[in-house]
DNA sequence: ACGCTAACGGACGCCCCCGTCCGTTTAGGT
DNA sequence: ACCTAAACGGACGGGGGCGTCCGTTAGCGT
């Protein structure tokens, strides 16, 4: 994008290029973004030097990694927003989002990592009024209770990464009940008992009024 | 307990032990478990030395320093037991132990640690047990949902561990907010839809029935 | 007041991670 | 086939945490 550099990278370039790329989605994905870039490099077949010519820091690295998957994340919204019923629109974009960051701890990490700050990930604003709209029309339509606010899915968002298992399996698994609880106590109810006000999580939204 | 030491510490080394578990339980508060040893010994005003003398691992630190808390933890599943209507006693425990968690980091990694292997801390297994009754009670008061599960408590105190905020205060109001939503979702309703499985999060636990 | 010993803490060696430099290899155009 | 520059990766110095050793300090009993 912003490379002045010869545009035609040479083929071992590349090629190692991709294979860093795909060493960084295993280990980002099992372990977390805490793996250290030496054991990219080691996975990648490649060394330090070549790791760093390429991606100069962690959060570039990680960057590229989560493409797919932050194309995933803008499919799920999409998806649900075109959903003609908004509620089950919303279920299957919190379902999904909880299932896609429980298989990937990494880009759970650096999804949520994004949120206090807000540099503007990849057309993130576009997607978070896209919820909100999605949101509000739930509560339109009288399924989603009136006292929800969108911080109350960044909190799910945020619990959802703290369920850790030891097999993958198990974590798909405990996410989802999770998920299903989360829509249960977001659904509305003539029982519900009012909330405890929400705390503010993004640093500066600049509604979080839906 | 366990120590067949002279049983008088000289003044000086009572002190120092007392300076070191305020330190550890300030900073593993805030911080976490994952504080350097030495920055705990280094607020206590000691040298690492002293700080290993006094407590070989950090595991043996933290479960002096975390004693308060797990004693807090008792009381709070008492007193809910206690609670003629079951319902609110569970409300109760949830509440309560989720803002303990909230308040203090460390105790939260360290008690959630502590579940997938089970080396029995502090009267675990019998508070565990209590709790379940509890649940039970609940459950046969038509105030709990009937598939709810042990596991789902402890799935609810893991993503509870997962929401951190910069500042305490919202911390803690966050975490109130998700505790209210956790006891929406586990009431029983009209009109909750089946949930996907549980997953097992106990390594071994006799039974999870409940 | 004195001495004995518990207790202290500075300093050491170890390991792991980080980011960079520079001599070597190799792709790809002629 | 050859040459050039792009690309590689081993190796280095820096920093920080870990757990331990040992010479020094100071509590406490006499």
């Amino acid at each position: 994008m912003t490379d002045g550099l010869p545009h035609t990278l040479r083929s071992d370039a590349l090629d190692n290029r991709e294979r860093i790329l795909d060493a960084a989605r295993a280990l980002f994905s099992a372990d977390g973004l805490d793996v250290p870039m030496r054991e990219i490099a080691r996975r990648a077949g490649v060394g330090p030097a070549t790791l760093y010519r390429h991606f100069p820091t962690k959060q570039v690295l990680a960057t590229e990694a989560f493409a797919d998957q932050l194309r995933a994340c803008r499919t799920i919204v999409d998806d649900g927003c075109a959903d003609p019923d908004p509620w089950r629109g919303l279920c299957l974009v919190i379902e999904k989002i909880c299932e896609l960051h429980a298989r990937d701890r990494g880009f759970s990490e650096a999804f949520m990592a994004a949120f206090p700050g807000a540099p503007e990930v990849g057309g993130r604003e576009y997607t978070v009024k896209a919820v909100a709209g999605l949101a509000q029309r739930a509560k339109d339509a009288g399924r989603l209770r009136s006292d929800f606010v969108l911080d109350d899915l960044i909190l799910v968002l945020m619990a959802n990464k703290g369920i850790h298992t030891r097999s993958a399996d198990t974590q798909v698994m405990a996410s989802r009940r999770f998920a299903a609880l989360a829509i249960q106590a977001f659904e509305a109810s003539p029982q519900h008992t009012p909330l405890p006000p929400a705390a503010r999580l993004t640093a500066a939204a600049p509604d979080n009024s839906v």
